[in-house]
DNA sequence: CTGAAAGCGCTTACAG
DNA sequence: CTGAAAGCGCTTACAG
């Protein structure tokens, strides 16, 4: 393996010329750089992160947590991500967590992260406060996305507002009767998107004169599948609701299917509205509320930037980013059926 | 930061014994053991992966290399690797290529992994001569998934096998006019996958007797919206397939819309199959090859851990693995309609 | 079973 | 502008 010292001995000059000259520090003059140059594209020589991590204690890599890598959001997060990481000269380091508690243990716990990462990027999940505390420890950056935490900087949709978008939506086309389909329980201790769009979505509901009935708010666990049965159970209500609100778009995927397998059409007989602008939303002509997905990871990734350039010892003020989203129309949401129509028996 | 020096100070040792017992290894005795592990745990100390890095010539990492993160397939095999990855005390770094030629060839031929990594995974792409060259340089195992080089460990499917079965399927039902959705011919040369399952088409084509038009061949894309576009034009034919075989499931889904879209039934019209068992196959009740894809991350994970524990020196024989894949009958898939059946006009 | 010491390959004041 | 040298924090023969 080619070192410095090969590159010193080929040019004639010390280790520590080469090591400025290859770095594009001053105090070299451009003809020795030149020749610095030149010897180490010869030479095919590559610095050892390691020896360089151990001189300078970075590492020059950024940890990544991530709850799912196999879901479309999160490895568009992840590649808007690493998009800049990368021309900023960062490697990525992946923890999949894969809804695996022991893993994620493993990860904010553990030490797994100690020593190997310059900064930290955390993906929707709300940490506990032990987790940030164990984060802390590493004394380094950390950024989320979808979540925020008292000295993290952040990059998120307002998701209570993002959730009364798409309920303002239903109710100006006249529906009255909307049922939700969010997150379980346990989703909501570990990531605050689906209980803040359960408040939009009751907020929405106050804010119109409706009755709220914990009859039409549904889990549908943020999956297809899930999706499916929620809507399932939302259609046994009589009367039934005149409109499904999936706090996703995989679920409001499965919602539409349901209410097709129930023997009823999309939009006339039930309206469905997702969020997110899933890369399968417009394919399957769903009306949703967009979120800027590889932009938030792009986003992330300027902060943790912003905050390795600062100085380690200054004034910490990390900045919580609130990215816009909007209604996207397309055709699964319309007025609901007129109370003449006649209901399914 | 607490360093080896530390722990060595606490428990009144050598660094050289704390390193021996923290790391497991023979020539310390039980009672020194107990007490390096205790103090180790008091102060919280891990080891600095660079300076061990350094030591050893070891980074305890693998590079994955990956075309898009954001296909389920990808994050699938990823999220298999990384299991028995991480459980070997690898770390995982993230090249995601994201469909970037630049990108690529920053991995590829760059400097991006040397010295960075002790193995590299490469997912589905196949390699350049040139690449192939440049990993050659690394003097690290490589292994590949849904690719076979020459010295690389692999782990695939039989692709023009795969392909068969699926045809075979159809042909079966009755079929005789069957329309292939695949990849287009610069997809060709970066994956095999592709090619390989075109051939099957044909040879399952000629095997039975049916003529082999190209206009029955068209460019999916692999996505979704590939799909449908490839399938409209399919439907176009007079007369047209009674059959559609998709090179993937996304693609698949785009031609179940296709069909619908033009008025008519899947599969009473129209049969369509794909390749993969997507998790969104069996939501859309997708006829469909299956192949596993958690398990290939894993495999893959293993034929590089095996490589890892080799002799480097000694004689190098990367083991090429095919997995089995199998029909997987579900709803999009019937007999042709009867040739008395009114045609469309 | 244990320790002293060299060495891994860089970077960084410091001196010139 | 350049170099000698110390130091980053481990690991590893080697000696005892």
């Amino acid at each position: 393996m080619t070192s410095i010292k090969d590159v010193a001995a080929s040019v004639g000059v010390s280790t520590a010329t080469v090591s400025r000259a290859l770095r594009g520090l001053p105090r070299v003059s451009d003809e020795t750089r030149v020749r610095v140059l030149k010897a180490a594209a010869e030479l095919d020589y590559v610095a050892s992160p390691s020896a360089a991590g151990l001189a300078t204690g970075q590492t020059r890599a950024v940890g990544v947590i991530v709850p799912f890598v196999t879901r479309w959001f999160y490895g568009s997060v992840i590649q808007g991500a690493e998009e800049l990481l990368r021309e900023a000269g960062y490697d990525l380091l992946l923890y999949n967590l894969g809804g695996d508690q022991a893993a994620r243990d493993r990860v904010f716990r553990g030490h797994l992260l100690r020593k190997r990462v310059d900064a930290v990027l955390v993906l929707s999940l709300t940490p506990t406060d032990a987790e940030v505390a164990s984060l802390a420890r590493l004394d380094r950056p950390v950024a989320a996305v979808g979540a925020t935490v008292d000295g993290w900087a952040s990059v998120g949709i307002d998701d209570v507002a993002t959730a009364r978008i798409a309920m303002r939506h239903l109710i100006g086309l006249g529906h009255r009767r909307i049922g939700y389909v969010g997150g379980s329980l346990e989703e909501q201790l570990d990531f605050a998107a689906p209980l803040d769009r359960l408040t939009g979505y009751r907020d929405a509901m106050v804010e119109a004169g409706l009755p709220i009935d914990s009859c039409w708010e549904v889990v549908g666990d943020f999956t297809v599948r899930g999706g499916l049965a929620a809507t399932r159970l939302l259609l046994e209500a009589d009367p039934r609701p005149t409109a499904v609100f999936a706090a996703s778009d995989e679920m409001a995927v499965g919602a539409v299917h349901a209410v097709r397998e129930a023997g009823l059409r999309v939009p006339e007989d039930v309206s469905v509205i997702g969020i997110d602008d899933h890369e399968m939303a417009e394919f399957f002509e769903l009306t949703t509320v967009a979120q800027p997905v590889h932009e938030q990871g792009q986003l992330a990734a300027t902060l943790l930037l912003e905050a390795l350039d600062e100085d380690p010892d200054g004034p910490a003020h990390p900045r919580a980013i609130t990215v816009p989203t909007r209604l996207v129309v397309r055709r699964t949401t319309a007025p609901p059926p007129s109370a003449a129509a006649p209901r399914r028996t």
